[in-house]
DNA sequence: ATGGAGTTTGTACATATGTACAACTTATTG
DNA sequence: CAATAAGTTGTACATATGTACAAACTCCAT
């Protein structure tokens, strides 16, 4: 069952996480040569995202990126810490998201607060989706949530809970005399709706190839089938 | 990332896939020998269910159920064939779901056509998430669903798919101006929510331990949020 | 050029893992 | 009881995998 290694080393590979200090602050695109640990970084997060954590080894990232075997543990050290560095080099994305949360207004003068709640939480990731440079991440995140393993639940824990914790706090306002727990079950059902939009496959043989998995035209869809679950289901009879 | 194994041997293990053939037909409990070969059926089962398919290892099977290490391939052969026998062993769980769904009035006459069809749909699958027999199998169905693999994705294929067609079917009965691709997208969102009632278990932690995981209390407002997500975003405006 | 920091590479090693197999034991049948 | 079948077990083996390490190489400042 995948054991840790026990003997935990402490002194390895804290060698140069910064950067690959390239020479002289130039630009790799202006260098000749190629940034080779945001190769190893991207193919990781690529490699992640199509087959989930534990299936990929190193040696698969090290080909995928064209480095040797080696450079992978120089840079990034253990396994896990470069799936953490992933979670760390797209932070922004997440504190974004959580920024655009809490400008929704979700007093109860508001009568779209709910749509506005699901919208600001769902449209954000919808669009990084589509974005060539987001899509792994946006993917990696869904496979992450639904990855039992121990790495997997870390980083979700460190990077996502407090986007969660303010989604549902939001809610609560705008649904003022809502048990909590329903709420939290609101959440439950809308991530797992989301997840299956971002990163379900299943979903081009099911429609006979007429859907396509990301599909960012179905935001729209999506956003009403929350809010009408929302205001109908969880709403409802406090 | 896991090759498979290149040589098929062809020959292995179908020595005795049909029962462990007891001794003159006394059932295991009135022995003193028990059905070891349940035991290891049983023990995959639930091991698959807590980690997914691939971080389980032969040799955790066979120590969860007390069994030396050669007699899971014994009886089953190579790993793969265990999660198909699992699958196998289930599917009664499955065809009775799929009448069940085939018993609903579909008709524009049921104005609950839409509700009836989604509670056929869940309730089955919630009580299985309860019973203590089959809780493992429920969970299972999930993580395959979720997992990328190739022997994930097979199982769900094979004994899941129809089920989804069925689902879809009945329900562009129960809508019927609705496009098929809208409803497909309906049916991956309340798969998607369904799944996270059944097998996540982040939503203990934030409900702060108000919640848990496969609560089948919440059927009705699991049936209620997608029914109205059907109704309000899916069947509007063709 | 020289030194040194940073980078690159080949390789080794301990452990993990799926699978097969031959030997052995127990039960069933004639 | 003998013979055949079914079940059981220890073990071996090829391969996979994470991790570490030392030697070599590149580039820049001095």
């Amino acid at each position: 069952m995948a054991r840790i290694s026990k003997k935990a080393s402490g002194t390895a590979a804290s060698k140069k996480n910064v950067s690959p200090a390239r020479r002289s602050s130039v630009p790799a695109t202006e260098t000749g040569r190629v940034d080779r640990r945001q190769d190893i970084l991207r193919s990781a997060e690529w490699l992640f995202s199509k087959h989930g954590y534990h299936p990929v080894t190193v040696r698969d990232i090290a080909a995928h990126a064209g480095v040797p075997l080696a450079l992978v543990g120089y840079y990034f050290g253990k396994k896990h810490e470069l799936l953490k560095t992933i979670f760390e080099h797209r932070k922004s994305y997440i504190i974004d998201r959580i920024a655009r949360m809490r400008q929704v207004d979700c007093s109860t003068n508001n009568p779209r607060a709910v749509e506005d709640i699901v919208r600001a939480w769902a449209e954000p990731v919808l669009q990084l989706r589509v974005n060539p440079d987001g899509q792994p991440f946006s993917v990696l995140v869904a496979r992450s949530i639904w990855e039992p393993g121990e790495e997997a639940r870390h980083v979700v824990t460190t990077y996502y809970d407090e986007l969660a914790a303010v989604f549902i706090e939001t809610m609560c306002k705008a649904l003022p005399n809502v048990h909590r727990d329903k709420v939290v079950w609101g959440y439950e059902f809308s991530l797992g709706a989301l997840l299956m939009l971002i990163a379900d496959e299943r979903v081009e043989r099911l429609s006979q190839h007429g859907a396509k998995s990301g599909d960012v035209a179905q935001t729209e869809l999506l956003v009403e089938f929350l809010t009408a679950g929302f205001l109908s289901a969880v709403g409802q009879r406090a």
